[in-house]
RNA sequence: GUGGGCGUAGCUCAGCUGGUAGAGCUCCUGGUUGUGGUCCAGGCGGUCGCGGGUUCGAGUCCCGUCGCUCACCCCA
């Protein structure tokens, strides 16, 4: 271990070249995929004031009161590393007046995101997340839309043991009436609760519906539910998501016990697992937030959108790594000139052809064997006499008289 | 924050009841009078997480501490 004093912090990791180039794959599959849906890229910074999030979350919520990255500036004033995407969007979405776009906007985004939780399997400080957001309209086909993209994205990944649960929270005052009602049925029945739910019981009384534990679940089991309270408008509005979703042929479970960490969801909100994972099973969520624009200042502003974790996507796929395209390895014969070399991959590279050169020094042996563990297609051995190509594949070797001939003898020789 | 598991070379690990550190892989060199993939040989590489204790002697036992990991909670 040699003196590694210096690591990457708690929760945190470094993502070694065979990971890198699964997470750019992924990251590809998901521009090509919502390009192709009309979702614009959008970045916003990976930090907030935290006036955002302590808002636009909820101060209630596990993210706001425990598990946020918060400091000063120099100024004084209080910024915090972004722990989701949601509320920055929407305050991006005031700030620059999208509102006067045409509606919906239909935005993506890619990145760092963070949280200050005890790390285990499938959870970082530092995750990315891929997610999407479309604003300013109420359609059900949104939602849906979402939906089916994130299902689309998830199957080309490879993600295996998915699960998708579907729910409705109706309107904030539906859910704050039904909270109500379902506190005091669980308070009328809570020498039979476990301990935790008890302890959670006016915090977040949904949560109950999550219990493992028998007396619990005999409770739930009669315990209201919250799509049996929706006002007719948000009961039609969610069958109207479901019908679409079944002929999109995209299965689902309704849940009435789905519920989110976040406070700004409003109608629809969904939650792919995998089975695949740890005891982090979720691999993506969303829903639709229909107040938070206005709570952020803004117009009163429909919205829906999800957030995938690209590090459980890639857990629950296991995908192999892809192979960077192999290249042609220029080797340099004893007492070569160096800017020979260069010039050669130089032109390599002008013709298109993927080129590394030699730059450690090694003997010529040292030099072939290197190309070969790199997998290169060819090598040009550069030689104070002239050049030679040799196909790495037969072990056939050329002479070439300059650059531009090695290269054409490479892409003869290697593109059949 | 709480509980379980684990911390020996870059990586994967071995090291029995304490006796003074090993293997495989990787990397470099050589076997090849300039030329790879197999094979052989050699080399580079170790504060045995850290601190203390017991002992003539500790990687091996005891205590503490730090870290990693899984789980609870919650979530991507």
């Amino acid at each position: 271990m040699a003196g590694a004093r210096l690591k990457a912090p708690r929760g945190t990791f470094d993502v070694l070249p065979e990971d890198g180039r699964r997470r750019e794959r992924l990251r590809r599959l998901f521009e090509e995929l919502l390009d192709a849906a009309g979702y614009e890229p959008f970045e916003t910074p990976v930090f907030e004031q935290t006036e955002v999030f302590a808002r636009g979350v909820g101060e209630t919520t596990d993210i706001v009161q425990k598990e946020m990255f918060t400091f000063e500036d120099q100024g004084g004033r209080s910024l915090t590393l972004r722990p989701e995407g949601t509320a920055p969007i929407c305050r991006a979405y005031v700030e620059h007046g999208m509102h006067k776009l045409p509606q919906p906007v239909k935005l993506r985004y890619f990145g760092p995101f963070f949280r200050h939780e005890a790390p285990q399997a499938g959870r970082y400080r530092q995750f990315s997340q891929l997610g999407v957001e479309a604003l300013g309209s109420d359609d059900p086909s949104l939602d849906a839309e979402a939906i089916v993209l994130l299902d689309e994205l998830l199957r080309a990944a490879g993600a295996r043991g998915l699960r998708l649960r579907l729910s409705s929270l109706g309107t904030p005052e539906t859910r704050r009436e039904y909270s109500d009602e379902l506190r005091a049925y669980l308070r009328r029945h809570e020498s039979e609760l476990s301990a935790e739910v008890r302890a959670r019981l006016d915090a977040n009384p949904l949560r109950a519906f999550d219990s493992d534990d028998p007396g619990t679940r005999a409770v739930m089991a009669e315990a209201p539910r919250l799509l049996e309270r929706l006002a007719d408008e948000d009961a039609q509005h969610f069958a109207e998501v479901r019908a679409l979703l079944d002929d999109a042929g995209v299965a689902y479970e309704v849940d009435s016990g789905l519920v989110r960490g976040l406070d700004y969801y409003t109608r629809t909100v969904f939650e792919f697992t995998s089975d695949a994972l740890g005891a982090q099973s979720g691999v993506a969520g969303g829903g639709r937030y229909n107040g938070l624009v206005r709570l952020l200042g803004g117009p009163d502003t429909p919205g829906v959108g999800w957030a995938a974790g690209i590090e459980r996507i890639l857990l629950a796929a296991q995908p192999e790594a892809p192979q960077p395209p192999a290249p042609v390895f220029v080797a340099r014969d004893e007492g070569a000139s160096g800017r020979d070399a260069f010039r050669v991959l130089r032109t390599l590279r002008a013709e298109g052809l993927p080129a590394q050169l030699e730059q450690a020094g090694r003997s010529l042996k040292g030099q072939l064997k290197h190309a070969d563990r790199i997998g290169a297609r060819a090598v040009v051995i550069v030689a104070d006499g002239g050049l030679r190509v040799r196909d790495m594949r037969s072990g056939e070797q050329r002479e070439a008289a300059d650059a531009a001939e090695a290269a054409r003898l490479v892409i003869e020789s290697t593109t059949r």
